[in-house]
DNA sequence: CGCAGTCACTTGCAATTTGCAAGTGACTGG
DNA sequence: CCAGTCACTTGCAAATTGCAAGTGACTGCG
């Protein structure tokens, strides 16, 4: 196992980066199909577990559980309690999960101009800047 | 098996998609830890199957024979003969491929800010466009 | 109080995909 | 003629995915 820090939190990677290329480890992180699909729901405010469950994409439940907790694990996302009994947790983006907003931007107009059919997102998405103050 | 159109070519979608997300349809075609580190080395100017294997990640072989041939049915790449005897082929990025160039720039940004000891792509790199001339 | 319903998972299992190694065929250069 | 290179293909074990069903902790209703 290896780990990194940032800013006073460590993430955990669970195994040796493959090479220091940013986008070879970007895969490493979010480099598969369901991913993304998750993240883009959380930037369009869903939270809980049903909630991602309802997409049209139809994730099933044990796909979706175990992202979520690589997610976490990477530190993309939170889980944080909001109910006591029965446990219920939200699911949130960190900001280094909302920085991944330009990507999924690009993608969306990638997608939009060269597969016929792809839904066109509302421009205040596609305007929009990730949380994050920096640069 | 299905089919879209675009400028007069046929590109073969495998599977019918899962929505009509653009996200989803992009990770459709090029969610998978190795089919944007292959268009990383074309966007860099690689177009052999040996220069591919040379790259850090060490793709394997069977894998690169198969992310090849998948590109070029989605239309991403083309695959030309340069040499009759023995038969050797070029990979390059058709304009749909190329135009990967923005999400895998966001991407290098993404990790070059929240992945520490990810290496810092050239400038020229950073700043180029995609040669498509549309938009 | 009992029982159906919801929510958030976990488990089991078959099918697909991956990673690793070795093998193949068509040459080329010495 | 023979080693070497290039571009793959094949075989196989291990990991990941997709699908279905099951579980535990409640909630609301009659």
């Amino acid at each position: 196992m290896f780990f990194y820090q940032f800013n006073d939190k460590y993430s955990l990677m669970t195994a040796e980066p493959r090479s220091g290329c940013p986008i070879a480890n970007s895969l490493d992180l979010v480099g598969d199909r369901w991913t993304l699909v998750i993240v883009r729901d959380m930037l369009n405010g869903k939270k809980r577990y049903s909630e991602f469950l309802e997409s049209p994409e139809r994730i099933t439940t044990n796909i979706l559980a175990d992202r979520l907790s690589k997610l976490e694990r990477s530190g993309l996302t939170t889980k944080t309690l909001y109910q006591s009994r029965p446990k219920r947790y939200e699911y949130e983006l960190t900001e280094m999960g909302d920085a991944l907003l330009p990507i999924v931007q690009a993608m969306c107009r990638w997608a939009n101009e060269y597969i016929p059919g792809t839904w066109v997102a509302p421009k205040t998405f596609m305007t929009r800047k990730p949380i994050s103050t920096k640069r």
